[in-house]
DNA sequence: AGCACGCCGACT
DNA sequence: GTCGGCGTGCTC
C-alpha cells in the first residue's frame, strides 16, 4: 500500500488540505494511479464517496500516522487523468484566485452526464497486484480472457469499448465475471463516437471572403506568431464590421490545417444558433460546441468530442477556455471587455482572459483578445508594447456612421425645453415624433431599474463625489446624507454646489418604466415595447422581445443595457440615451469604460439598414470624455483620457484591486463580520509589515501591504433579502494582494469564522 | 453536508 | 445525576 496526497474536488479555501489515503501498489505501478489521476474515496463519518484528484504520490505506508488511513475505492472513471499542464494551471489558479485546488481542477472536469447511459464498466477486483494476474493468467486457457486481463490492468474500462479493442465478444467478459476474476459494475461514461474515431474527415470546403489589405497584415502577423509556437498575445482593435470574424475565421482554418487545435470564445449572449451555424458551416464536424444553455449530457458529449481528437476547434462561453485539446495553438476572446467573461458565481472567480493568458504561457500558444472597445487594461498592454496590436479600421459594408447629437440637459431645462416630468429634452421629443411619422423604429435606452440615486447638479452638470475615492456618492433621504459606497465616508448633503453655487439638484433616476410610460403618453396609438429585469422573466424574455422588434413589431423599445446587445435592427434609425450621466456617475472606477462602451454600442444599433441613423445623447456632464469621445467615435480619444484619471488615482493597469463581498440576512451581522474582517485586516497589515514578511514596508501602492477600505455597504444593498457589505484592498500589483490574503486567512482560520456569520466572496481585478 | 463532541440548562 | 439542545469543528 502507498500513501497518496488527494485534493477533494468539494473542498474550499477553508479546507485546501492534502487529504492522505492510501492505494495499492499495483495501481501505481501499473501507471493506472498517477499524479493527476481521479479517485473515489470514502470521506467523513457516513463514509459518503467523494471524487478526489491525485496530487501527490509518497512512500510505502509503515503505519504511525495518529489516525487509520482508508483506502481509495476505485479509480475514477470521470475522465482520464489531468495532463501535466493542467496541473500547473490548476495550481497557478490556486494562487492567482485565492481558492482551492479541487475548486480550480472542479473547472477541467465535465459534468456526470445524469440521465445519460450508464454503461457496464470492468475492472480488477480490489486487492488484486501484479502476482494474483500471473497467477490468473497461468490458470487462463483462452487467449481473449488473457488479454482483456492484461489490458485492465491499465485501469477499468467500459465493457463494450475493451471487447472492440480485445477483438472479442461480450461474452467473454462475463465468463470472467463468473469466474470472479473480473468486477463488472455501471458508471455514467460517455461514449466515444466509433465512425469518429475512425478517422477525421476532411474539412469541408468553404468559401473564404478575400481579405482586404488591413485584414491580409492582421492574418500574416498572427499566423506568423502561431507557427513561432511561443507564447504571445494580441490585440485585434476593429471597428464594428471590420471583418474581425473573418479574420478568425481564417486563423482558426489555418490553426487547423497545420494540424493544431484552437479555442473560440465569445461572450454568453453571442453564442446564438446563427454563430454556431457559421461555424459548422466552416468547419463541419471538427467544431465542439459548448453552449451555456446545455444540459449535461450534451455537454459531456462535446467534452469528449474535444478530449478523444474527434474535433479541432471549440466555439463556447467563459468556461470553454478549459476545453481539453490536446495541440492548442490559438485561443481567440472575442468582444474581449464583455463583463461576461468573469465568473462571478462560484469559486474560482477568475477572468477567462486571465486563464487563456496563464494557459498561453504554459503551452506556448497565441492568444488573441478581440474588440471595438477593448479594456483599458488590454489597451494599455499593446500600447506599452508588451503585447501585438493589430487595428483594423476599415469598414467592409457600406453601412455609414450615424449621426450622433448631443442634447445639453442643462441649457435644455434653462429654456424650459423639457417634457413632462423632465425625461425627455424638446429635441428628443421632435426626433422621436419625425422618427415616428416616417414609418421607423426607434430605441431609447434608460439606467436600469432601481439605480441608486445620485446627487446631480442641475446647472452645472457635476455629481457630489467623494473626496477619497473620487467616485459618486449615493443620496440616502434619511438624514440627507451622502454615502461612497466604495471607502464607507458619509457627510451631510451639501445645501449648494460647490462647483456653482447653484441649489438645484436632481436627487431621482428614472427607470424604464417612467420613461415607458411618458412615451406611451406622448404617442397613444404606438406600441411601445419595455425590457428589463422586471419584464424579461427568464432566458426566453428577452430573447422574444428583441426578435420581435428585430422584426418589426412595435414603434418604440425602452430598455435596459440589454438592449444595446446582440441583435441586428434593420428598421432602427433613432437611438436615444435617456441619461448618458446615470453611467458615468456610477461608484465604480469602470464607469467611464462601460459608459463609453456603452455608447458606442448603442451608437452602432442605429442605422444599420440603407438610411443613416441618428444618436441622440442627453446628459448634464456634456463635457464628460466619455460622451464626447463617442460622439467623436475616436477610442483613442477616450482612452487619453481615461488613462490620466487611472494612473493619476491608482487604479487598474495601476494597481491591483480586491473586492471583499459579504452577505447575509441579517444586516447588522453581515456588517459586523465585515467589521471585524476588516479590523482583523489592519492588525495583520501591520503586524505584517512589522515582522518583515511582506518586505518592501509600505501601505498601499507602492508598499507591500494593501490599502484597506470599508466596510461599506455594497451599491446595491439588498438582494434577494440578503444585505451586502464590501471591503475593498488595493495594492501595486496582484501578488501583493494574496500574499498579504494567505497571511491574513492564518491557514483558514479566519474564513472558516467569517463564513459561519456571512457568506464570503472575493473578487479580483487588475495584475 | 452531516455528524460527533462538549458545555449548559432543565427535569427526574 | 442524566437527558438533550445547540454551537463548534472536522472529515485522511
Amino acid at each position: 500500500m502507498r500513501q497518496i496526497g488527494i485534493h477533494l474536488l468539494h473542498s474550499n479555501t477553508e479546507y485546501d488540505l492534502e487529504y492522505t489515503y492510501l492505494a495499492e501498489e499495483s495501481l501505481i505501478q501499473s501507471g493506472t494511479l498517477v499524479r493527476g489521476s481521479f479517485a473515489s474515496v470514502p470521506f467523513g463519518m457516513r463514509k459518503k464517496t467523494e471524487t478526489g484528484v491525485v496530487w501527490s504520490i509518497g512512500e510505502e505506508y509503515t503505519g504511525g500516522t495518529t489516525y487509520e488511513l482508508k483506502e481509495i475505492k476505485s479509480v475514477s472513471g470521470i475522465r482520464p487523468p489531468l495532463e501535466d499542464h493542467e496541473i500547473k494551471l490548476a495550481e497557478r489558479m490556486s494562487e492567482m484566485y485565492f481558492c482551492s485546488i479541487g475548486e480550480c481542477v472542479k473547472c477541467m472536469v465535465p459534468p456526470e452526464a445524469p440521465g445519460g447511459r450508464s454503461v457496464k464498466y470492468v475492472s480488477l477486483p480490489d486487492g488484486f497486484d501484479e502476482a494474483d494476474g500471473q497467477e490468473a493468467i497461468s490458470k487462463l486457457r483462452n487467449i481473449d480472457q488473457i488479454r482483456i486481463i492484461e489490458m485492465l490492468r491499465k485501469g477499468p474500462a467500459p465493457a463494450a469499448q475493451l471487447a472492440r479493442d480485445a477483438g472479442c465478444s461480450l461474452s467473454v467478459i462475463n465468463t470472467l465475471e463468473k469466474k470472479g476474476l473480473v468486477n463488472v459494475y455501471k458508471a455514467s461514461q460517455a461514449r466515444t463516437d466509433p465512425e469518429r474515431r475512425a478517422g477525421a474527415p476532411a474539412l469541408p470546403t468553404y468559401d473564404r471572403h478575400e481579405l482586404n489589405e488591413e485584414q491580409k497584415r492582421a492574418y500574416d502577423l498572427i499566423t506568423g506568431l502561431i507557427h513561432k509556437r511561443k507564447f504571445s498575445e494580441c490585440l485585434v482593435h476593429g471597428v464594428t464590421g471590420s471583418g474581425k470574424t473573418e479574420l478568425y475565421m481564417q486563423l482558426i482554418a489555418d490553426t487547423v490545417e497545420n494540424g493544431g487545435n484552437a479555442v473560440m470564445l465569445v461572450p454568453e449572449i453571442a453564442l446564438t444558433p446563427q454563430m454556431t451555424a457559421h461555424f459548422t458551416h466552416r468547419f463541419g464536424d471538427r467544431v465542439a460546441v459548448l453552449h451555456s444553455r446545455m444540459n449535461d449530457r450534451e455537454r459531456r458529449r462535446q467534452w469528449d468530442k474535444i478530449k478523444n481528437g474527434d474535433v479541432s476547434v471549440a466555439i463556447g462561453a467563459r468556461s470553454a477556455v478549459f476545453a481539453p485539446f490536446e495541440d492548442l495553438r490559438l485561443i481567440i476572446l472575442d468582444e474581449e471587455h464583455e463583463p461576461s467573461y468573469r465568473s462571478e458565481d462560484r469559486p474560482p472567480r477568475y477572468h477567462a482572459a486571465e486563464i487563456a493568458e496563464e494557459i498561453g504561457k504554459i503551452r506556448d500558444a497565441v492568444i488573441v483578445y478581440g474588440s471595438a472597445t477593448p479594456r483599458v487594461e488590454t489597451y494599455y498592454r499593446a500600447a506599452k508594447g508588451s503585447i501585438y496590436y493589430v487595428p483594423l479600421t476599415k469598414r467592409a459594408g457600406r453601412a455609414a456612421l450615424p449621426e450622433i447629437v448631443t442634447e445639453d440637459m442643462r441649457e435644455a431645462r434653462i429654456n424650459g425645453e423639457i417634457y413632462g416630468s423632465g425625461i425627455f429634452s424638446a429635441r428628443m421629443v421632435r426626433e422621436l415624433t419625425e422618427n415616428y411619422e416616417k414609418g421607423r423604429q426607434a430605441m431609447l435606452f434608460v439606467h436600469r431599474r432601481g439605480y441608486a440615486r445620485r446627487m446631480l447638479c442641475t446647472k452645472c452638470g457635476a455629481v457630489m463625489k467623494c473626496g477619497g475615492c473620487n467616485l459618486p456618492m449615493t443620496y440616502h433621504e434619511k438624514g440627507n446624507r451622502l454615502i461612497c459606497h466604495h471607502c464607507g465616508r458619509t457627510v451631510p448633503a451639501p445645501e449648494t454646489c460647490p462647483a456653482c453655487g447653484s441649489g438645484d439638484f436632481d436627487k431621482k433616476g428614472a427607470g424604464t418604466q417612467k420613461a415607458a410610460e411618458e412615451l406611451q403618453k406622448l404617442f397613444p396609438n404606438a406600441a411601445v415595447l419595455r425590457m428589463d429585469t422586471d419584464t424579461t422573466s427568464g432566458e426566453g424574455g428577452h430573447g422574444k422581445i428583441l426578435a420581435a422588434f428585430a422584426s418589426g413589431e412595435g414603434e418604440f423599445l425602452v430598455g435596459t443595457q440589454m438592449i444595446a446587445k446582440g441583435h441586428d435592427f434593420p428598421n432602427v434609425t433613432l437611438v436615444g440615451i435617456i441619461s448618458a450621466d446615470s453611467l458615468i456617475n456610477m461608484p465604480d472606477y469602470k464607469a467611464e469604460e462601460r459608459a463609453f462602451e456603452l455608447l458606442t454600442q448603442m451608437s452602432g444599433r442605429a442605422g444599420r439598414g440603407n438610411d443613416a441613423g441618428k444618436v441622440i445623447i442627453q446628459a448634464y456632464n456634456m463635457d464628460d470624455y466619455a460622451i464626447t469621445a463617442s460622439v467623436h467615435n475616436s477610442y483613442a480619444e477616450f482612452y487619453r483620457n481615461e488613462i490620466e484619471v487611472r494612473k493619476a488615482l491608482s487604479y487598474p493597469p495601476f494597481s491591483a484591486l480586491c473586492i471583499l463581498k459579504f452577505a447575509g440576512e441579517n444586516d447588522k451581522e453581515v456588517y459586523s463580520t465585515a467589521a471585524d474582517a476588516c479590523a482583523g485586516m489592519k492588525k495583520a497589515a501591520s503586524d505584517y509589515m512589522r515582522s518583515g514578511v511582506g518586505a518592501g514596508g509600505g501601505v498601499g501602492i507602492g508598499g507591500c501591504c494593501p490599502e484597506i477600505l470599508g466596510p461599506a455597504r455594497s451599491e446595491i444593498p439588498k438582494v434577494n433579502n440578503r444585505y451586502r457589505w464590501v471591503i475593498t484592498l488595493k495594492a501595486a500589483d496582484r501578488r501583493s494582494l494574496t500574499d498579504f490574503l494567505s497571511y491574513w486567512t492564518n491557514n483558514g482560520k479566519m474564513l472558516k469564522k467569517i463564513r459561519k456569520n456571512a457568506s464570503l466572496s472575493v473578487i479580483f481585478d487588475g495584475r
